[in-house]
DNA sequence: AACTTTGTACAGTTTTTACCGTACAAACGA
DNA sequence: TCGTTTGTACGGTAAAAACTGTACAAAGTT
């Protein structure tokens, strides 16, 4: 075996472990297995060159680094002189873990957010409306104290977010020491 | 609107909320409002109550049960005299979210780390092989710089969920007090 | 202005996934 | 031991998602 062929099957074997976890994030094997071709690329990519790479259609090619994109995982690239749109990988992982809070656990949590208290401010209402049964009534009690924990649960989880963001989250796990 | 309309409203807007987002666990939406019956089901459930309650096979309550109790979402509970099969959801979210990163993180993590330890050690031993061409062995050393910091993004990673297993994340991100 | 090049919208196809009904094995009860 | 009940494996089907090719709009070039 020479030694390109070593190396790809080195790469390959890593391009492969990021396509199958890639779900993690919501992505398809595929689009993992593009972000993976990228970041052993070292040249920014176009969509073209990506074609070629993974033998896909140039519109799939287009469809998942828009998802890519869209996730910060990957960036677009300019290099002067050339008109094709160029996307390279984010180089910060660490960075990227965080932006897949920032951007889809942020969403989550807001959209949860406002349904719980839509949802706490109906109860409470229907929990001083005096015409219902004491049966509902006590119904109506449990579910607002669920509803309350939920409602906290969401609060702290947005705090959470917030420790990402922040970067607070190194303090409690820091960074290993750069060059040992 | 009666009252337990109004209640049923509530709850709906929950459950429904829970199915479009539950992704984020790997989870599809039939099981995340199969979660979400539970979470306001106050006894333990049967896979016949879950088929009555969401108009779905039982065979599908099987699957997807299933699935939420890998996650740790559910468990199974007994009461005295009942030969059915009982569960109920876990009801410490906190718990639920760090399990999330125990059971489908930590497995990700570990398969990336063994696939970037093994490809690295066939990058070093080919960069080592004096018989290869000088360009080739920049190219060998440039994977292996980006392979190494992988290998610390995921190092940091196990370290990351090791502070959620041991609740450390608490300390950076504390839990509300309670009742207030 | 006419001609190229490039990215993507869209409709159709293939592949994958979710779901169902049947059948059966295991556990229980009489 | 023989019925009954219960959960799930399995094969088939319906639904959803991924992928492709064509067609076109936007931007660039001559």
């Amino acid at each position: 075996m020479d030694g390109k062929e070593t190396l790809d099957k080195a790469r390959e074997r890593i391009i492969e472990t990021i396509a199958q976890n890639i779900h993690l994030y919501g992505l398809t094997p595929s689009a993992g297995r593009q972000y993976g071709t990228m970041f052993f690329h070292d040249e920014p990519m176009t969509l073209d060159d990506m074609t070629e790479e993974l033998g896909m259609s140039k519109t799939s090619m287009s469809t998942s680094v828009r998802a890519l994109a869209e996730l910060k995982l990957v960036e677009r690239a300019w290099i002067r002189g050339v008109r094709k749109d160029l996307y390279q990988v984010k180089d910060d992982w660490y960075q990227s873990f965080i932006n897949l809070f920032s951007i889809k656990w942020r969403r989550s949590i807001s959209l949860h957010s406002v349904a719980v208290r839509k949802s706490l401010r109906e109860l409470e209402q229907l929990k001083n409306n005096p015409d219902i049964s004491e049966e509902l009534r006590t119904i109506v009690e449990m579910d607002i104290s669920k509803l309350e924990y939920v409602r906290d649960y969401f609060e702290w989880m947005d705090r959470l977010v917030d420790a990402f963001e922040d970067h607070d989250i190194f303090d409690l796990v820091p960074l290993k020491e750069h060059g040992e």
